[in-house]
DNA sequence: TAACATTATGTAATAATATAACATTTACAA
DNA sequence: TTGTAAATGTTATATTATTACATAATGTTA
């Protein structure tokens, strides 16, 4: 099941596409330099375009990293229900599409009373190439 | 099991004993404002100990926060396997002790050739206290 | 279409979070 | 007692994120 098509605004637009092109997490200020050049000068105009892109999840904010990348996992729900592999040697990053974790922590409850409508998971450790150097 | 021991640092000593105490998660400049009739003035010096005290695990960075909460939890095994639950509306925050969550996740393992050594957890939702306004 | 509400934009200033660089001191093992 | 690692102190600065206020574009509905 795909997104709920949603119709990107201008800076939204631009935002989005630098950070799908990326082969890697992108931080807000880098990314404020690379669309200086289209008009979009001020680290507001960033952040409210990436809280818009995370809001109906076209991206994800890697939060240990402080960084953002393009949402490719039809798992995830609305960005409702994430979780990435980090290599902590090369921050290589991936988003995780696992049915069977994203059922199991969809579906977790504790004994705290508490209902939760999201979570977020981030593994550390390293990637294959890292492993083998 | 418990920790292994380690003889905590002055400062080290000051800034866990007030996170310790505290009831909610303590942001670093907090905690600054805090010790600094301890002597403790400069943003560096608390970093520093917050490093420290996260790598020995006493302490745990909530990410989605940028907040630091006492650990409370055996199962976490020197802060490489956490999971908390967060209130977003009263931002109560509580550290998940559940043998068969830390089992599953830290076992997990997928098709990316990636050996996971640490992982992070963080769901959100509302309490109870807060479901029932 | 006019009126209204909502969403997005532009701009400047500033707040909040975190680290670099360097000097010194303390703890502790060889 | 010398060497080394860990911790401390201090200043400056880098990085990440928000407040406040004004304007414009878009969508909705009477």
């Amino acid at each position: 099941m795909m997104h709920k098509e949603y119709i990107l605004s201008k800076n939204q637009k631009i935002i989005f596409d630098l950070i799908d092109k990326s082969s890697e997490p992108m931080k807000a200020y880098s990314i404020l330099f690379n669309v200086q050049k289209k008009g979009i000068k001020a680290p507001l105009q960033v952040y409210r375009a990436l809280d818009k892109l995370v809001e109906i999840g076209k991206i994800h904010k890697i939060e240990s990293r402080n960084a953002f990348i393009a949402c490719h996992n039809s798992n995830c729900k609305i960005s409702k229900a994430t979780a990435f592999s980090i290599c902590e040697s090369c921050e290589k990053v991936s988003e995780i599409n696992n049915s069977k974790l994203s059922k199991y922590l969809s579906n977790f409850e504790d004994n705290s009373g508490m209902k939760y409508s999201k979570y977020n998971l981030e593994f550390f450790g390293l990637c294959k190439k890292c492993k083998s150097k």
